[in-house]
DNA sequence: GCGTAGCACAACCAAACAGTTGTGCAATGG
DNA sequence: CCATTGCACAACTGTTTGGTTGTGCTACGC
């Protein structure tokens, strides 16, 4: 359940789409803000309008593009509604990117130093 | 140097900002097949673009995408310009992403199950 | 040199998108 | 009931961006 088939290679079209599509999801600060803000648990959106400096409308349509790419969970609570984060597996995501950007960073520096030495 | 501090929470805002730069441009089929064809080894602007049936110019313009996040490398190769994966860790992205894509699949697959078991 | 192949750059157009404004709607409290 | 709170939807606007067209530039073969 946990392990896969690799990945296909050459990647058919459909599959190459629904990756581009779920980093577009993933490609806008306040949605990256958002799931970070969700990573301390769920909360509702004016919670979330206020922590993030929004407006409520902002803030709802873009939980709407996460919720439909099911980054996130919605349920109504009394009069207010919950978000959450319905697949963790996006902060995995963020982390190795994390880690790409100081890869760069080590080899610029890297770089700079022969640059130096030399 | 292959470990890494733990990602900081909440993320700071330049931060938030160079992921979803990073995720953008992941976030185009066009670039990701790009990325597949080279997975296969390095490749001239030409034979990408017989590879992709794209136009010459539309490569050259992702390619240069792709080269301005250190995505991948460029080498002038006599008349040539050969083109090829600087950064492997956008395949650990794909991968992660696809797993994620199979996670959803499943859950709606049980979903389904039950809606018809109920 | 001269024509050609390989590639990148600039200008343009159309589509997609983020943000704001305005509004509708459901649930709660008085 | 009625006003208020919490949220989502729709329309509009400015910006971004993907794709095309046109062009310049560099390296090679003749």
């Amino acid at each position: 359940m946990t392990d896969f088939d690799p990945v296909p290679h050459p990647l058919p079209d459909p599959l190459v789409d629904l990756i581009a599509q779920r980093f577009r999801v993933l490609s806008e600060p306040m949605r990256i803000k958002l799931l970070d803000r969700l990573r301390d648990g769920d909360a509702s959106v004016t919670e979330l309008q206020e922590a993030l400096g929004a407006s409520q409308q902002n803030v709802s349509k873009h939980l709407g593009v996460l919720l439909s790419a099911a980054m996130v969970s919605r349920t109504k609570h009394g009069t207010s509604v919950r978000y959450a984060i319905a697949d963790p597996g996006v902060f995995t995501l963020c982390e190795h990117v994390c880690g790409g950007l100081r890869r760069q960073l080590s080899e610029l520096d890297a770089v700079l130093a022969t640059e130096v030495t030399a």
